[in-house]
DNA sequence: CTTCCTGCAAAGGATTTGCAACGGC
DNA sequence: GCCGTTGCAAATCCTTTGCAGGAAG
């Protein structure tokens, strides 16, 4: 978690970008705070341990650390936009439409399709989103 | 074309809409149009033949196509939302990220993999959405 | 005539941006 | 000091809504 921080801010400085300590405030709640958050969650989060910081700040923090590719902006199709790290592998997800849940699952054999599909169409994949929507299984009661 | 938009005509009646002058307008341009238009898209070509449509009735149009389920709104991740008419089997979405081109393609190995996820999860399936970003063979070049 | 539909303008919600002050480097 | 960053408010973008008039059933 530390650690994490520590690639981050080398990254920034990297590309010209500055480590200032809103930016890691913003980051660390960010890295601790649960997987599937909101603007709206994180920011929140954030206003807990620290009122000076605003909203724009999460927003541009967020921008960044998607930019730098430590951060994923997932949507979900409620209307607001769900950020999760990026430090796991990559996975699709199972979007509960009932109580909003996100479970994530990792499957091989769809990816190895993908493939199969793009080339067939010569296309290039660079990233892929898959989402299954549907009712989890507490929902189903 | 014309047998759709009968059928369209049929349902709106069945759930005690109506069917104006206008909304038929707008449904005929949207089922002859390209098969993803954004709302501008569809507004922007509404207005060619009928200039006293309104941007608000294409949207409110839209979406009684979508509850009907004769259209289908797309998010490719560009900032607005896409529609699609709803005639073909179900099918995922190849997405230029250079040129916005959309192609479609179908795989049913693809949906049984995901029904196996789903069954692990105990997670009932109602919809899914399929995208694979990246570079179509003609922004190759 | 009752209910739904329309166009317009105004409202909404999410996200971005302009700007002066501030803070890394 | 220079340039990126911040907080605030204002602006922007997409979408929805209120309303008074109009049209469908």
């Amino acid at each position: 978690l530390e650690g994490i921080i520590e690639r981050v801010e080398k990254d920034l400085r990297e590309c010209g970008k500055k480590v200032s300590k809103t930016r890691r405030k913003v980051m660390e709640v960010f890295f601790s705070c649960g997987r599937h958050v909101s603007v709206e969650d994180l920011y929140m989060e954030v206003k807990k341990k620290h009122p000076e910081i605003g909203y724009a700040t999460v927003y541009r923090t967020l921008k960044v650390l998607e930019e730098l590719g430590y951060a994923v902006s997932l949507d979900v199709g409620d209307g607001s936009t769900k950020f999760e790290t990026a430090f796991s592998q990559h996975h699709d997800h199972l979007v509960c439409t009932s109580c909003g849940t996100i479970l994530e699952f990792h499957e091989p054999e769809i990816e190895r399709l993908q493939e199969r599909v793009a080339r067939k169409y010569h296309f290039i994949v660079e990233s892929h989103t898959l989402h299954l929507f549907g009712t989890c299984e507490k929902c189903q009661g």
